[in-house]
RNA sequence: GCCGGGGUGGCGGAAUGGUAUACGCAGAGGACUUAAAAUCCUCGGAGCCCUUAUAAGCUCGUGUGAGUUCGAGUCUCACCCCCGGCACCA
């Protein structure tokens, strides 16, 4: 039986890779939830075998990294031995759900022919210059007691253990994957993977574009050599940045190179740079139940006595040092809008620096008639609109126009008028009202265009909101002329969006709407794009046109930031695999020669971590002290061991070639596997070792190890599966279902079909033990109709049978394998309506069967005379002909209602349906009024449309 | 805040623009049985009208509101809500 799925290679097949995230052989054992990706690409694998593809389905352990070795020092053995016992539990439980993994080809990271590999893959990267070391701080985990990478990380926790991580300075391998992150961005338009997981892996890479700029700056008693470098995505505010801010990692750096600063800033950067190394960069919530804690704090920073030169507007403008400009990212050093960025808008609020508004909201009309007319004349205006608020009451006042609109107060502003003078003027005609004051102005203008047809021309509005009260209700009389044209209203502060919302019949309101907002915002900032105002010669040109014209004046660069971090590629644990590398005085960091590989992971009495930041690995002073490959003269081993997501980011290629001694895969066997065709695993693994091996194998084939860019070319991910009670499954609450209880209670074949047939495959579902049941009764019923097979084919079959084919295999390459299996049931039911079926019927129904129930269609067709297994049959195929049935029901509709059905016999013509229909009173009823046209789609519906 | 994915019975969910709720679970009624389990059969969106009661009939129903269409769960626009990812990223 085991022979039935070894792998074959024929060059004249199809060929299909399908492959499982490879467990880490834990001690918790397996609940229900683990197999379900392992019986999907089961599914899967078996199908593409019996559709004649040369199929590989391997499997495979993990078993190096931190849970290994942190399940071995709580149970005081050894992780070697750890790992084969949980390897040969696993196994178990593996074989009892009927899996066809071809056992030949099983690998594991931690056998010494396995990491050889993966060593030789990291001096590739070193030879390169792609793995190179470091001493910045990095993350550390107290509990753990290692060195950990961004992806390692659950916000300011160690995704493993919770416990808060550190920052230690420790010297690093680091790979240098940022070099790839344009290419992992860009190739993710090849994949055939959920657009969820590559936006997740964008997010993660954190491409932003934009432009760095060098600024002069003035330092007292320097002149004015020095420039700092900034990064910003938004050049066309420039215009707007009224001071520069630098990281506190910046300002230090500035001090160690001479920058005498004053004791007030040396004590804020001091303090800073603690702070950070304590809380690290980032804080979260600790528990997911809690809803995360709003992330910015109270904005704090230090003026210095330097100044930066605004390059557009040669103005000096001052230079801050504050914590909420981090040193890590861009340049650690920004130009700050506090018109146009919340930010910045809070320091400035806080330390009074200025703000000009650089950018307008631009709204265009589109309607008909207020659209701009090409060729004709554009007139340019300032208006000010008015919110003006009741004396004693929280209402507002609007005008109510005669033709629909109400809005507030508006009114063109005549020249040498100022705003707030143009607008009292204008309350004062509209109302009557006198006693205005004028409270505040909602921020920076908007712009607005559109054709006044009155006036045959096109207009551009600079429109300024101001927020006006009145202070009692003083009035005079209102001019016959205006009360014709509108009434007054008071409104409630709840029911104004929805007046403005109505819109305007004279051209756009949204403007006033934005003015609203404003008032009724805290802190309202607007950061979008629009025009660009007070900038000189750029005035009028949109922010993408702006950000082009301003970089070419002041020399700016186009620049591209990533929030992809290097990876931090050391641990300082034992159970992994040894860096091979070799630390020497004289020559530095030599690469161990190749013919030397592996660098076994040599025995320890204790493998215990230190935590020191050092290895265990230091105390075996025999293994450390080496020759130096280079000079002879003394070295020592590196002593850091590789990440746990070292030999997951290429074990895939192993599977091709496992017995390969000269290469990780032989390039005629990766040639005729690769790329993997389907992978199955889980979503939490997106942005961690879906992103390590995408850059690995990049790499690979840079240096021609493997002939394809990407090693995925498609991603099914498993959803979860809750408990009963709706939360996750775990140990601790008490309701982890076993799947060998289930196995034993229910057979395997009814486990995987409930598994199958519980939903969506990538849908997050609560177990439910009657589903099981009902899967069972399923395989019984089947059966139950073994001893209703009869020699001959039964005609009135055909057509549930063709159909069965066609969609069961259909949904098994989409994954879609709830629908495959209620396909299957409803094939069922009509041949329990019959009451018979043929033999070879009977057997194209196993065989549709087989993938997910192995064993008991196994059963079923020796029992129907079935040659050899039936696994190693071949897929039925269908025909569409068949489809259809002796007579045929279909709906009869009246202007789109269904007013009943009509039985057709096959072949029928529109003219008999339509004869048919009308001949049943039920339906001629609704046709009295006469039909006008009649729309027949041939086996699916006649609808009448009549007069209404 | 930005980005992505979703809102369909009591539940999991189905539906190339064509009878919404397939298939299954749970539920109700019935058959078989001394009884229970198992098994088999039948019925399950809401409301209205009429009736002893049913059936038939009508209206409304896929988050909300508009639109396109002979016909919309499906297409277009606006809005509401839920889930997930990232986040002082300049």
């Amino acid at each position: 039986d085991s022979n039935l799925y070894q792998t074959t290679e024929d060059p004249k097949k199809k060929k299909t890779f399908v492959l499982d995230m490879f467990p880490y052989p834990s001690g918790e054992g397996l609940h229900v939830g683990h197999p379900k990706g392992y019986i999907a690409s089961d599914v899967y694998s078996r199908h593409m075998r019996m559709r004649g593809n040369d199929v590989l389905h391997p499997m495979g352990w993990d078993a190096f990294g931190l849970p290994a070795e942190n399940f071995a020092l709580k149970n005081k053995i050894h992780p070697r031995i750890a790992v084969e016992k949980n390897i040969k539990r696993f196994k178990e439980q593996l074989s009892i759900l009927g899996f066809d993994y071809d056992w030949k080809r099983e690998i594991n990271t931690t056998d010494p022919k396995y990491y050889k590999w993966t060593q030789w893959i990291f001096l590739q990267l070193f030879k390169k210059g792609l793995a190179y070391q470091s001493d910045e701080p990095i993350n550390w985990c107290p509990s753990c007691m290692t060195g950990l990478a961004n992806e390692d990380l659950e916000g300011n926790s160690c995704e493993r253990c919770g416990t808060l991580v550190e920052k230690k300075k420790l010297p690093q391998w680091v790979l240098r994957i940022t070099d790839y992150a344009d290419r992992l961005i860009e190739d993710l338009k090849t994949l055939n993977w959920a657009e969820h997981i590559k936006e997740l892996q964008r997010n993660w890479i954190g491409r932003s574009e934009g432009h760095s700029l060098q600024l002069a700056l003035k330092v007292p008693g320097q002149g004015e050599k020095h420039k700092v470098e900034i990064f910003t995505t938004r050049l066309d505010t420039l215009a707007g940045a009224t001071f520069v801010v630098v990281s506190p990692e910046l300002a230090d750096r500035w001090i160690n190179i001479g920058w005498k600063a004053s004791e007030e800033v040396k004590k804020y950067v001091v303090a800073a740079l603690k702070q950070r190394d304590k809380e690290h960069v980032r804080t979260t919530a600790l528990s997911a139940s809690v809803a995360p804690a709003p992330l910015e704090k109270e904005k704090t920073g230090v003026k210095t006595d330097i100044t930066a030169k605004n390059p557009l507007t040669g103005e000096d403008i001052p230079v801050f040092v504050s914590d909420y400009v981090l040193g890590n990212v861009g340049t650690g050093a920004i130009m700050a809008v506090p018109a146009h960025d919340d930010r910045d808008f809070e320091f400035a609020k806080k330390y009074k620096l200025p703000i000009k508004y650089v950018v307008a909201p631009y709204f265009i009309d589109e309607t008909e008639n207020s659209k701009s007319r090409p060729g004709v004349e554009i007139k340019h205006r300032t208006i000010g609109v008015g919110i003006v608020k009741h004396w004693a009451e929280d209402k507002y006042l609007m005008l109510d126009w005669k033709n629909g609109w109400t809005g507030f107060i508006t009114g063109g502003v005549d020249k040498g008028e100022d705003l707030a003078d143009s607008i009292r003027r204008e309350i004062k005609e509209e109302t009557g009202y006198t006693n205005v004051r004028l409270l505040e102005h909602l921020g920076g203008p908007n712009i607005s265009d559109f054709y006044a047809p009155h006036k045959k021309l096109n207009q551009r509005v600079l429109g300024y909101g101001m927020y006006l009260e009145l202070i009692d209700a003083t009035r005079v009389g209102v001019p016959k002329e205006e009360l014709e044209k509108h009434s007054m209203l008071w409104v409630d502060k709840d029911r104004v969006l929805a007046f403005l919302k109505k819109g305007s019949p004279m051209g756009d309101s949204r403007y006033s709407e934005m003015y609203w907002e404003r008032l009724t915002t805290e802190n309202y900032i607007y950061s979008g794009d629009g025009l660009l105002i007070n900038s000189g010669e750029f005035n009028g040109l949109s922010s993408s046109e702006g950000q082009e014209a301003i970089a070419k004046k002041v020399k700016a660069k186009k620049a591209t930031n990533y929030k992809l971090r290097d990876w931090v590629f050391s641990r300082q644990r034992y159970w992994g695999e040894p860096i091979p590398i070799i630390h020497c005085v004289k020559c530095g960091a030599v690469p161990v020669p190749e013919k030397d590989l592996p660098v076994l992971l040599p025995e320890v009495e204790s493998y215990e971590p230190s935590g020191t930041g050092e290895s265990p690995l230091v105390k075996i002073t025999d293994w450390v002290n080496v020759k130096c490959p280079e000079c002879g003269g003394s070295g020592k081993r590196e002593t850091n061991t590789m990440p746990q997501w070292a030999g997951s980011s290429w074990y895939y290629l192993r599977y091709m070639d496992p017995g390969c001694e000269t290469s990780p895969v032989s390039k005629k066997k990766e040639k005729y596997w690769s790329p993997v065709d389907v992978y199955v695993g889980g979503i939490d693994h997106a942005t961690r070792h879906l992103i390590y091996a995408r850059f690995w194998h990049k790499f690979l084939y840079d240096i021609g190890t493997v002939s394809t860019v990407e090693p995925f070319a498609r991603l099914n991910t498993v959803g979860f599966i809750l408990a009963e009670d709706g939360r996750k499954m775990s140990k601790r609450v008490g309701n982890v279902i076993n799947p060998d209880d289930m196995v034993e209670e229910y057979g395997s074949d009814a486990f995987r079909i409930y598994e199958m047939f519980m939903g969506p495959f990538e849908n997050t579902i609560a177990w439910n033990t009657k589903g099981v049941v009902g899967a069972r009764r399923f395989i019984e019923r089947i059966c139950k109709f073994s001893d209703k097979i009869v020699p001959e084919t039964i005609p009135s079959l055909e057509p549930a049978l063709h159909q069965t084919i066609k969609k069961v295999g259909e949904d098994i390459q989409a994954f879609k394998f709830n629908t495959a299996i209620s396909q299957l049931m409803i094939c069922l039911n009509e041949m329990e309506t019959i009451g018979s079926v043929g033999k070879e019927q009977w057997k194209n129904y196993l065989a549709l069967l087989a993938p997910f129930a192995p064993h008991v269609s196994e059963e079923l067709w020796g029992g129907a005379g079935g040659n050899s297994s039936i696994h190693t049959s071949e897929w039925p195929s269908y025909e569409e002909s068949k489809f259809e049935k002796e007579t045929y029901v279909i709906a009869v509709q009246v202007n789109g209602k269904s007013r009943g059905t009509i039985t057709l016999i096959k072949g029928a013509s529109e003219v008999e349906a339509k004869d048919l229909a009308e001949a049943d009173p039920a339906i001629a009823k609704w046709l009295v009024k006469g039909v006008k046209k009649v729309v027949y789609i041939p086996g699916k519906v006649l609808n009448f449309v009549i007069q209404s």
